[in-house]
DNA sequence: GCAATTTATATGATATATCAATAATATTGG
DNA sequence: CCAATATTATTGATATATCATATAAATTGC
């Protein structure tokens, strides 16, 4: 190899620590009897802080396509966390309103997020935490800005 | 909402930078005429150096599941870059050889996967990087030691 | 030496990810 | 106003991710 193997590089530990945090917040959530993923409470988390969000809003937040938004949609509706109605205003969109079991979870929910959030950062400073967050809003920005099919980099 | 929103975590910047550096690299990678996936690529270069290294031992690798590395390995079969074969010292184990086309295929994608890994880290100095991995290797480490279970897929 | 356990791989079920295409509706620009 | 364009959501196709289970083979422990 004349490159860099992976398990050298700091996109190897961005990949670990990513995954690593996930089957840690999973496997709390599980243990708590909830029957949810990680990636639909951080969907209804996201509706309830944008309650007029779109599916395209959505998936923005949640780093998602909008197809898989769509069908995350439908498992929580299924599951009766979320009912879908058409929006009056744009009959384009659909209304997206948790219901009373989702807020029950979300609250139940709030001190294991707490709980496994502060595990996820034990020994680390204020200003550790600050520095790693600008570290990786950073690496963000430059490979947004280095995308082929970025918009600033077109010339047409 | 009394717990602190995802968007304001440095989970959700750690996913928003992983998420922005895959597409990055699946952009370079697609743009470079490859039909190969992040995923696929990294697994064949941890079987490159790595070449009697089981599908468990990929899966740890790669932060997989073994079923995952079970199902890819049959997709780059398909695709003509492995070959599968019995072990013969271990009739439970498989033998994955990479093709010839499979070696080109990496040869030619270096130069790509070290110019997105440098836009990647545009403006970051040496120290930087270092400082970062130590963070997420921290985080990682972390996040390990305050798992509720002990799982199969679990690394040493 | 053989039963119990562990290991390696495969597969079923379900959820998710992404791209592409479609349909319905809303917006716009001439 | 209305044709062209854009937006929103859905769905098909394919690839992944994960858990659970199954099967075969190797290892172990008595």
């Amino acid at each position: 190899m004349t490159f860099q193997l992976p398990q050298n590089t700091v996109f190897y530990n961005l990949e670990k620590a990513l995954k690593r945090y996930r089957k840690l917040a999973q496997d709390h959530i599980n243990l708590s009897g909830h029957d949810i993923t990680i990636d639909q409470l951080i969907l209804l988390v996201n509706l309830a802080e944008h309650p007029d969000a779109t599916q395209v809003n959505l998936s923005a937040y949640v780093f998602k396509d909008f197809a898989s938004v769509a069908r995350m949609v439908d498992i929580l509706v299924k599951k009766g966390y979320l009912k879908r109605s058409e929006n009056q205003a744009d009959r384009r969109k659909k209304d997206l309103v948790p219901t009373a079991s989702c807020k029950k979870m979300i609250d139940e929910l709030i001190p294991v997020v707490k709980n496994y959030r502060r595990m996820a950062l034990t020994e680390f400073t204020e200003e550790e935490i600050s520095l790693l967050s600008s570290f990786l809003q950073r690496l963000a920005t430059n490979c947004e800005t280095h995308l082929p099919t970025a918009k600033h980099n077109q010339t047409i």
